[in-house]
DNA sequence: CCTACCGATCGGTAGG
DNA sequence: CCTACCGATCGGTAGG
């Protein structure tokens, strides 16, 4: 009997995103149950309603959040200048040390796109296109100054990305590879992609 | 009131898990109930039982002949003989063909793996981990002849794996770009990843 | 922040 | 291959 000793939650939103995106990456959203955030946070489901509207609002927000967090690192990046070559070392060192130290944000950002309704699911795809345009654009401009030299700016743009998002998958902080080296080799694979091979019968395939 | 006409239905496992793919790439596996995957074909969700024995069998099924034919399309290309850049090139089109041709595949295949029970998991994450390897052997060995120099035979594999991936997502069938372009782009971009650039002072990174 | 509960969905089985 | 149904889960609301 006796009244309950209620510790000091400290209970709000943000708190709630952070299990969630633990729990979304961990096993998925559909089968996360709101039970299961608020029990990871020593709550009960249904007292998460008085921090959140729903379950596909705080969906959105992660993915959100992660999407405008990818375009930031993108855009000091770009803005810090030097020439081609140094641009995208940077924005491909950005994009890579993002992913390997963001692993739950990546993993939920790429598995889930589905799980949103149709509005969200478009806003954020236009975000992420955006993202590939900046990346895309950078390469046809070096390509124009003579830096680069690429089969398909498109596919190059598309390709640097992706093997990027793949570092969240396997990277450990704990690793022997530190976040530092495995930036670095990215870029170096990236710059080799736009650069012409030395003996080399088929640079201009397209 | 008079019999219902019964059309021959002729339905078996093979359409099950043809219509189960379908759906589990458009929606995912967990959202997919077993009565829609039957009312693709027709029946009512309990007939399939008829054929299979539960919806973790059919992702299992599904999962499994993806990697199959993945890894029997590797062997084909490594078969094929010729020098290291050769084989490398055969290998990434035959990588990238098989996520061009097959889209259903690639989705579920790299999003479901956390669908999976944990054994089937660990068996499927054997058969990804030995084609990965194939991949990272043929690297390493071209280093030693001569032909490749890379940063890291580990992280070039992965990410060469990885971009190829992607295809999956963008490619389409009615596109500009036909199937056989991409591959030809791909495989030059994993050579040029495999290849010393021509002006580099940084080729050595670890 | 909690209990009680609504309305709906779902995998799988029984029995034909 | 179908209907009927079991047992369980879940998002969200009511009302405190």
């Amino acid at each position: 009997m006796g009244e309950q000793l209620r510790r000091r939650t400290g209970i709000d939103a943000e708190k709630i995103l952070d299990a969630a995106l633990t729990l979304f990456a961990r096993q998925g959203y559909q089968v996360t149950s709101m039970d299961e955030i608020g029990s990871s946070l020593g709550i009960k489901g249904p007292s998460l309603y008085n921090h959140v509207r729903s379950k596909q609002e705080v969906l959105v927000t992660i993915m959100t959040n992660t999407m405008s967090a990818l375009i930031r690192a993108q855009n000091a990046a770009l803005e810090a200048g030097g020439d081609f070559k140094t641009q995208l070392r940077r924005v491909v060192e950005a994009h890579v040390r993002y992913h390997a130290a963001h692993p739950r944000e990546a993993f939920v950002g790429n598995r889930e796109i589905g799980s949103l309704e149709t509005e969200y699911r478009v806003e954020l795809l236009e975000l992420r296109d955006a993202y590939e345009h900046k990346l895309r654009s950078l390469i046809e401009d070096g390509s124009l100054e003579g830096e680069f030299l690429v089969p398909s700016a498109k596919l190059v743009s598309y390709a640097i990305l992706e093997m990027g998002i793949g570092v969240a998958t396997w990277f450990n902080p704990l690793g022997e590879l530190g976040v530092d080296e495995v930036a670095y080799v990215y870029a170096e694979m990236a710059l080799r992609m736009v650069t012409m091979r030395t003996h080399t019968e088929e640079t201009s395939l397209l």
